[in-house]
DNA sequence: CCCACCTATAACCGATCGGTTATGTGTTGG
DNA sequence: CCAACACATAACCGATCGGTTATAGGTGGG
């Protein structure tokens, strides 16, 4: 739907915090208040880590009384998943090579 | 070995124009030179891009008479394919659930 | 030998990044 | 009703980014 957020993917996942708050978000939803707990960041700051992560279409939110609850939307990283596919040859080729030498694989 | 390169792959691919370069180098191992062509900016723009393909380990050189033939190593993309894996089974899951309780684990 | 070629680096520039503090906006409990 | 809470945004700051032009350094051909 949103193709444009595919764009700015890459550059979302780029910074560590952010990835960090991706894999504090594939444990499950989880507010801002107690998403901030777990950086050692401001909350203005955070938010606006997950301002680059919901305009890269890789998180939503949902207004729960006060609290915005936050949640990873995964497909959105689809886009680096099918890019860094293209390249994987590289490696199961040479170990492909590797292998008909030595019978195993990794 | 340089496990360092691993925290710069992520800022590495991040640039449009360095994706494109590991692009072009699929293809094959090319002469700056030649890899300039390619993309509308300075040979010192590129050169700098080449740079930080370098030190992510993404690329390597090799001293051709006076021509620097790079090439890609693609290995240096398992960082990205790995963490990128942890997050596949969201979408794959849900495709699963479509079907029935196929239970992939990692 | 030396000049032209190939590439890297230096120096600089505006734009963007990631952080801060201050403030605005909406919501809920007492 | 209103004060405190939860979060977003604004305004600002130094650092880094991605680009440029200028130049240095190494190599090969005439």
């Amino acid at each position: 739907m949103n193709d444009v957020a595919a764009i700015h993917v890459f550059r979302a996942v780029a910074d560590p915090t952010r990835r960090g708050i991706l894999d504090r978000l594939a444990d499950g939803a989880s507010p801002v208040r107690a998403l901030v707990e777990g950086f050692a960041i401001s909350q203005p700051a955070l938010s606006k880590h997950l301002r680059i992560l919901r305009e890269a279409g890789l998180v939503a939110v949902e207004k729960v009384g006060r609290e915005r609850h936050y949640r990873l939307q995964a497909d959105g990283l689809r886009a680096v998943a099918d890019w860094v596919r293209h390249y994987e040859r590289f490696w199961t080729d040479r170990l492909d090579r590797l292998g008909d030498y030595l019978d195993g694989d990794e």
